[in-house]
RNA sequence: GCGCGAGUAGCUCAGCUGGAUAGAGCGUCGGCCUCCGGAGCCGAAGGUCGUGGGUUCGAAUCCCGCCUCGCGCACCA
């Protein structure tokens, strides 16, 4: 890009004015787009080294600067030092010729060197349906994976099924009175269980499926077993029961995720790291290196020695039923992705687990196993709070009342929903209003930027052009010299770099940012200028940026698994 | 009390790792439809960037104190 030739114009200039060798050129876009189209400080920086004045040294550089090796049309100094440039409009223009000409590689980078990325995200319980929050993290996580495959890394993404535990044995219980409450009996979910619909349905199902080999007998024992805290005499029953349901809820996620666009790669479940052993190795190697102690009949793990304010316990004593805490297959779990080959491992969660962050890293450190300490990487989200009917929805996994993924895309759509949640960052809360964005759908940010791309379309659908036909290289770029003009090249070939930086940060919102401000580009220059019938000089340059900002914008609205519509 | 996150326009939020006159969407007000899609375009109003210090040529951005709000601080998962 012209940018690198201007880079290094100016280190060359900043050496012959005496600059140390060191010396890192940074250029920028200037705020304001009549300062030119790329600005630099170095003046500024160097003043302090040099023991000049700024304005004195942004002259010197100016002076020294080689303009037509750097593609440089005109300099200027400006406020405190500023070196303002502007570029040659048509050199410019000219740059926009490789999108079309080889889009599939368009904003595509070898940063991660083909080394693998596992992505987990969701990993909701198979407790009930997947709420507002898990639609936040399946945007941002399937967003992230696609960025860091467009900068060259190869990615998984995966699914932690918390299938076992004291969640799922409530969940196998609250089925089992609501069959029984079917029957008849007069019994209540006890504390803990789940109050949902949907467990009522799955109970239907079960009855409806299997009634006959229920026997009443051990229905009734059951439940008043459970409402008085204990285990059903029928532990068969009780086993089925429990599959079942998480069976049922496992294939309801699916169609959420399928209807949301999300797919995973692999679904890990966590009672897989029992029957393999994994949790036995973890604590033993935990215990053979030393890292463990004994207090009160339970074992610890001595966390503090790798940042955590307290010791945590990994094995609970007898008296508390002698179970691991959840911790230790999470520890596991994270050495068998290491294991698996993944360089990098990043978990996007809820904001509410971040207190495992320190404790899992501290355990895959304990191991010594040369993990790096900053392994897994999280992505922590704050929580989403639903708006609708003018007040806050509740989210209550135990009154069963709460916003699933799928009323958002039945309510909003799956594109818009997926805009929705990936144009803010992550780690601001987020105030998800329902009635605002099912009254705004005709209105709303990603139409306008589907529009875009729709409009574009519509040059080549009428203007009978076969848009895949088009060559940049062969044609004359430089009539697209108006200012919307430019403003949008500018744009679109600022795209890779933002891409690079907003996999690196692993913050979608930028593309999402970048879409909107691109979109808006997009409609000004269409408002202004024709493309079609004007003179064959002017309508082929302006065919090749209508291709190359239709390809970009479908690039990045790809990049947020949103779809580019050809026509609305 | 400790840890993490947030506090920017009436509302919801950006601000690209310290730059010039702090932006967008929605909302409000006012213009533009014989021309490739008006699901659009153009303009206006609206801000002591929570607050008090500090760092330097320069701070919404970095450091410290304080104030609000959210989340987390179990031998729960």
């Amino acid at each position: 890009m012209s940018a690198d030739a201007l880079k290094h114009a100016l280190q060359v200039a900043s050496r012959a004015i005496g600059a140390p060798d060191n010396t890192e050129i940074i250029l920028e876009r200037p705020r304001d787009p009549s300062f030119g189209d790329w600005t630099t400080n170095l003046a500024m920086t160097l003043a302090k080294p040099l023991g000049k004045k700024p304005r004195d040294l942004a002259q010197a550089l100016s002076s020294a600067l080689d303009l037509a090796a750097a593609g440089v049309a005109k300099v200027e100094i400006a406020g405190p030092g500023f070196l303002n440039f502007r570029l040659d409009p048509g050199a410019q223009a000219s740059g926009i010729a490789r999108i079309v000409d080889d889009a599939v590689h368009w904003a595509r980078s070898n940063t991660g060197g083909g080394k693998r990325a596992n992505i987990e995200f969701v990993s909701a319980n198979p407790t009930g349906p997947l709420h507002v929050g898990h639609g936040r993290q399946a945007a941002l996580g399937d967003a992230i994976a696609t960025m860091l495959e467009w900068t060259g890394w190869n990615v998984s993404r995966e699914f932690y099924y918390n299938d076992g535990g004291t969640q799922i044995e409530n969940l196998a219980k609250s089925v089992w009175i609501r069959i029984a409450q079917q029957f008849g009996i007069a019994v209540e979910i006890p504390e803990g269980g789940y109050n949902g619909e949907y467990i009522k349905e799955i109970a239907g199902a079960v009855i409806a499926e299997k009634g006959d080999e229920l026997i009443l007998a051990h229905v009734r024992e059951g439940a008043e077993a459970i409402a008085a805290g204990k285990h059903p005499a029928d532990a068969n029953l009780f086993d089925r029961l429990r599959a079942e349901a998480v069976a049922a809820l496992r294939r309801e996620q699916d169609k959420d995720m399928q209807a949301f666009g999300v797919s995973f790669d692999t679904y890990f479940l966590e009672s897989s790291l029992y029957t393999d052993g994994k949790v036995t190795q973890t604590v033993d190697a935990l215990v053979k290196g030393g890292h463990t102690f004994e207090d009160g009949g339970a074992l610890f793990l001595r966390t503090t020695e790798f940042g955590d304010d307290k010791d945590r316990v990994m094995k609970k004593s007898a008296a508390k039923g002698g179970d691991y805490t959840y911790f230790v297959p999470d520890v596991a779990y994270h050495v068998t992705k290491w294991q698996r080959g993944f360089a990098r491992a990043i978990d996007v969660q809820g904001a509410d687990h971040h207190s495992t962050v320190t404790r899992v890293r501290a355990g895959l450190q304990a191991l010594e196993m040369g993990i790096p300490q900053g392994y897994p990487e999280y992505v922590l989200h704050q929580m989403v709070t639903v708006m609708k009917d003018g007040e806050e929805v509740k989210i209550s996994k135990r009154a069963g009342s709460y916003v699933t993924v799928r009323d958002l895309i039945d309510w909003v759509g799956r594109d818009a929903v997926r805009y929705f949640f990936l144009m803010r960052k992550g780690d601001s809360q987020l105030v998800f209003d329902v009635d605002l964005a099912r009254s705004e759908s005709e209105e709303n940010p990603v139409y306008y930027i589907q529009m875009a791309h729709a409009r574009l379309s519509g040059i080549f659908r009428v203007g009978e052009i076969d848009a895949t036909t088009l060559r940049g290289a062969g044609t004359d770029l430089s009539p697209l010299t108006a200012p919307e003009e430019q403003l949008l090249v500018k744009a679109l070939l600022d795209f890779p770099a933002l891409v690079e930086g907003a996999a690196q940060a692993l913050e979608p919102h930028r593309i999402a940012g970048w879409l909107l401000e691109t979109a808006r580009l997009t409609h000004t220059w269409y408002h202004k200028h024709h493309v079609l019938n004007e003179p064959p000089p002017i309508m082929n340059a302006r065919l090749v940026l209508a291709r190359a900002t239709q390809l970009s914008l479908a690039a990045g609205l790809r990049l947020l698994g949103i779809t580019a519509p050809e026509r609305m």
